[in-house]
DNA sequence: ATAGGGTTAG
């Protein structure tokens, strides 16, 4: 203590206020603290505010409320920087309670605009909406950030209109405020009016870009993102560690390696520093986009990694097939005592084991979660475990576990033990399974396609029939198929039988190719699940055309001779582009890499990676 | 002396 200046030194408070907002040191704030005493200074205003707030900025929220409970008569700032405080730390009822302490002291102390902008942060509804009334008792509805911070609580609650209207009926806006009603559109999946506002923006900073691109890449439009996020660019602004977060994702969705690598050399080249945010978005993109071995460099070197990273890892691996590697993580995750797993990660490692048919020790986690992790199984989980029984032909078993489990079965779940009975041609159970929905008022859309498939499976043409007949009184639409593939840069995207790419009649002219190979190895298509384009076509012709078929022509003449044809499709892919696909791989010698709704294939030399289990 | 908007895994 005595090395210190802090003891021998004479102080003013000024000196000592000083002194408080540039430590750096929790240890060294303490001192400063104990010199503030001893120079008598511990119930000086001026002081106390400045201890108070750093304190918390080294998240020592205990200090500052002990601080807070010794100061007799705080003023409005004092008040007001605790219930910052509290608010950052997600304490709004103690925010709440120590504003209104402070309305009713012996000697009232006044809140000011400040006072409501820091209770309105990250609050709720039902304290906004109070919070709002006494906005308008003490008159300061007008202000810019008690505005803005109304306009937040309101949209990012989802009450879209009242946030509007407080929006409309602003004197004058920031940046701030058309940003907050901006999220609030976003966040709630209206990106159209979200857009419309951006679009009408007169300035933009970083944030608000951030918003709209990242509102696009979690609604799942990645092709938006890129294009905006290419508009940003153009304009000079900067990108930020959440911009690039945001762009990964969309990357990874829309299997644009090309174009995530090179926001990782970005990364690099602008000094833009890695972390765990940035680190598991490169590992989901590089993973989705068919880079095991790149998104297991950035897990090795990653520093701090969270579960989130974990999880992103395990899901990696389980996406590849590679269930050993994800149970190994998982393992290592467990045995971190800074890392607990979360529902995530048992998503990702029982589609690991279902992957690859490891029932027992699938069983064995599903069983665990409860018992050793404390983790209720949610209808996914179980969803899981129904896909992992009945894939490896435990259809009976994961039937019991629809039937017998406590939470509701949903639509997702049925159609999994569908698939199941599809795929092991078990009718007689997939009759019983439907029987049982349509009973029961349960069955959708899906069900009647299942079904149909099955009843195809098993050249069963009489069924198909009835279930064609179902499917047109009920308006029943198939989801249309459709693979993307980047090639320089630029992303392609077919949808089955399309002819609206710019290279269509080269890409058919190629397929044509392609089929008379296909003819002279023997091959014949297979008479399997085609129902979006029947009556049109007949069906050898329409399996012809499924969209990872157009992609991957169009890789065969836009790529270099043997190099990695890399497809994403939206749906699973079928057995009989799988077959054909394995042959593509052997005649030509290219690797082809598809990536379906569920898991990565690699076709090399006639065969797959998931050993024609999936 | 003090305030308002943005991030990752299925």
């Amino acid at each position: 203590m005595l090395s210190t200046p802090f003891c021998t030194t004479p102080h003013t408070p000024e000196t000592l206020a000083s002194l408080i907002t540039t430590t750096k040191t929790i240890n060294h704030l303490h001192q400063i603290h104990a010199a503030a005493i001893r120079h008598g200074f511990n119930t000086h205003p001026l002081i106390n505010f400045k201890l108070q707030r750093s304190y918390s900025s080294f998240n020592r929220l205990d200090h500052s409320l002990t601080l807070f409970n010794l100061t007799h008569n705080p003023n409005v700032f004092f008040y007001t920087s605790i219930i910052q405080s509290l608010t950052l730390n997600n304490l709004h009822i103690q925010g709440i309670e120590l504003y209104i302490q402070m309305i009713s002291q012996p000697v009232q102390v006044q809140p000011n605009e400040f006072t409501f902008s820091c209770l309105l942060k990250g609050c709720r509804l039902e304290f906004g909406k109070l919070v709002h009334c006494h906005v308008i008792k003490h008159g300061f509805d007008r202000n810019m950030h008690v505005r803005t911070g109304l306009v937040d609580v309101y949209s990012r609650c989802g009450d879209l209109v009242s946030a509007r209207q407080l929006f409309d009926e602003m004197p004058e806006r920031s940046v701030v405020t058309l940003t907050s009603m901006i999220t609030g559109y976003a966040q709630h999946g209206d990106l159209e009016s979200a857009r419309e506002l951006f679009d009408e923006m007169t300035e933009r900073d970083s944030v608000c870009w951030n918003v709209m691109i990242g509102a696009y890449a979690k609604y799942r439009k990645p092709t938006d993102a890129l294009t905006l996020f290419r508009k940003m660019m153009s304009v000079k602004m900067k990108p930020d560690e959440v911009t690039l977060v945001a762009v990964l994702s969309a990357c990874g969705q829309i299997g644009a390696l090309e174009s995530g690598r090179w926001i990782h050399s970005y990364m690099h080249n602008n000094g833009i520093r890695m972390n765990v945010h940035l680190g598991t978005a490169l590992i989901d993109m590089y993973s989705k986009c068919g880079s095991l071995k790149d998104a297991q460099l950035v897990f090795n070197k990653l520093k701090n990694k969270d579960v989130v990273a974990y999880n992103a890892m395990i899901t990696a691996y389980a996406m590849h097939g590679y269930s050993q590697e994800a149970l190994v993580v998982f393992s290592n995750m467990c045995r971190m005592h800074t890392t607990r797993p979360t529902d995530v990660s048992f998503v990702g490692i029982l589609n690991a084991c279902a992957h690859s048919g490891l029932v027992s020790i699938g069983k064995g986690i599903f069983l665990s979660m409860k018992v050793k992790h404390n983790i209720e199984p949610s209808i996914e989980h179980y969803g899981c475990m129904v896909n992992l029984l009945g894939r490896a032909g435990y259809l009976k078993q994961a039937y019991r576990l629809v039937k017998t489990m406590n939470i509701n079965p949903d639509p997702v779940i049925w159609g999994t033990l569908l698939d199941s009975c599809t795929l092991h041609r078990n009718v007689v159970l997939a009759e019983e399974i439907v029987k049982f929905l349509v009973d029961n008022n349960l069955a959708n859309s899906g069900t009647y396609i299942l079904l149909s498939n099955l009843y195809a499976a098993t050249s069963d043409w009489v069924g198909v029939g009835r279930m064609r007949t179902m499917m047109k009184d009920h308006g029943v639409h198939k989801e249309p198929g459709c693979s993307s593939i980047e090639v320089n840069n630029k992303v392609h995207e077919f949808v089955a039988g399309d002819m609206k790419h710019p290279d269509s009649a080269k890409v058919y002219m190629m397929l044509e190719e392609v089929n008379g190979w296909l003819k002279d190895y023997g091959y014949t298509p297979q008479t399997d699940i085609v129902l979006h384009d029947f009556g049109k076509k007949e069906r050898a012709r329409s399996l012809e055309v499924h969209s990872e078929k157009l992609a991957i022509a169009f890789g065969l003449i836009s790529t270099k001779a043997g190099s990695t044809i890399k497809i994403v499709k939206n749906l699973r892919v079928c057995l009989d582009c799988h077959e054909v696909t394995k042959l593509i791989s052997k005649i030509t010698r290219r690797r082809i890499v598809v990536r379906d709704r569920n898991r990565f294939h690699v076709f090399e030399d006639g065969s797959c990676s998931c050993r024609d289990y999936w």
